[in-house]
DNA sequence: ACCTGAACACCGTTCAAGT
DNA sequence: ACCTGAACACCGTTCAAGT
């Protein structure tokens, strides 16, 4: 057929925005792993070697992948500026939260963010933002600094997970497990028995999002305790 | 030459042992990436298909490598009773520390650890180890559990690093990145101006030990804090 | 029982060739 | 200017063949 493709599918051209957002796409769905400059390029109807005009590697759509993220992160927190210093506590707690959103609806972020080798520069976008709440928390700069170490991840409201999240058990099973633990790992053993004959304790087994903020309130009123003592000086 | 090799070196055999063991000198000496079972194999002078004589594949060898350093660290912190319940602060903060020396050692440990798919019998070890800090401290089991989950991997010494560790600068080139930095991060760069100009801060850029023991201080002072909360009650 | 060589199914990426 | 096909240099791993 030597006729125009009429019938044919636009078929819109390729760009590094079809392209970064066929993989997030692809990311989000069938995790990181799955995606390679192969399965990319089928994604998009395309040989893998047609991305090359678009991204310069793969690196590159990986950069890209953590522009997008934290794009959704800083829209989602874009409140910034505090009526009273006394205003710090609450607002970087939902800020912080509200990324956390943003990392639970793309699991694979954080391993990502954790495998660039420069720091992205909307990463720094959001760091600077975080800093800025604790400056006008009236934090010294000194301690600002120092909390912001502290924060390390959880400022952008995710942990290293040491073990996956585990599939939601009946408090029977977890009991039962913890007979057979407490051989190995008497101590183990030992927590899970009174945990979960505790109807009032803790619900059932980890509840992750729990967890998330008994971890972060820890370190907002420790560091808020050392603001309010840094202060007295 | 039919004759049984008496020159040759006496090659001793392989062994799952000989395979760890390389493994963990190749990924100190040139980092994980540069461990591949064609150069581990080659390392020991023989084909990488060899190598599965010993070990069932390359997860079976990360797998090995995070029970040798495990070991290291159970090793290194195998004082367990405690004489009194007030000891538990200093010497859970000894133990962590102790764990962080190990860490340190083979800087590839918290990705592999990071890796596993299930949660290597070792981990466990020592997690019920620190688990009984706790609960020897007079935690419930309860605020035991949770504190788990508020270390995260900072309990096995280390804390996921958003940014490489830089390399050491002298306080004037940190001033100079201060000023340019103030454009697109106004309180970034207010802040290193501040933390750069007042000599009796801490010293000169981010001194990484520091940052962490300010960070666990942090978590063990609230730790602390609230198991004396919890038991008025 | 252990080691090897060739091969397979995957990667990311280069490059000359097509349109 | 963009896309493709063949190819290259790497992976982990299988398997039949050697000793």
């Amino acid at each position: 057929m030597s006729q125009p493709d009429l019938a044919e599918k636009p078929r819109l051209p390729l760009s590094r925005e079809r392209v970064l957002r066929a993989a997030l796409e692809l990311a989000d769905e069938q995790g990181i792993d799955a995606l390679t400059m192969r399965s990319l390029g089928r994604e998009l109807g395309v040989e893998a070697m047609s991305l090359y005009n678009h991204v310069a590697n793969k690196e590159a759509v990986l950069d890209g992948l953590v522009e997008v993220v934290m794009g959704e992160v800083l829209e989602a927190v874009d409140d910034v500026r505090l009526s009273s210093p006394a205003e710090w506590k609450p607002v970087t707690r939902r800020r912080i939260l509200a990324a956390r959103e943003v990392m639970l609806r793309h699991r694979w972020a954080p391993k990502v963010l954790e495998s660039r080798t420069e720091i992205p520069a909307v990463l720094m976008r959001y760091l600077d933002g975080l800093l800025g709440l604790m400056l006008q928390g009236e934090f010294s700069a000194d301690l600002a600094h120092h909390a912001m170490h502290a924060f390390g991840s959880r400022g952008l409201g995710f942990t290293q997970e040491l073990f996956e999240e585990d599939t939601e058990m009946p408090a029977e099973t977890v009991g039962m497990m913890a007979e057979q633990m407490a051989g190995e790992y008497p101590n183990l053993g030992e927590m899970l028995k009174v945990v979960t004959h505790d109807a009032d304790t803790t619900l059932g087994w980890c509840d992750d999002q729990f967890e998330f903020e008994f971890g972060l309130d820890l370190i907002l009123d420790g560091l808020e305790r050392l603001r309010d003592a840094q202060r007295l000086t």
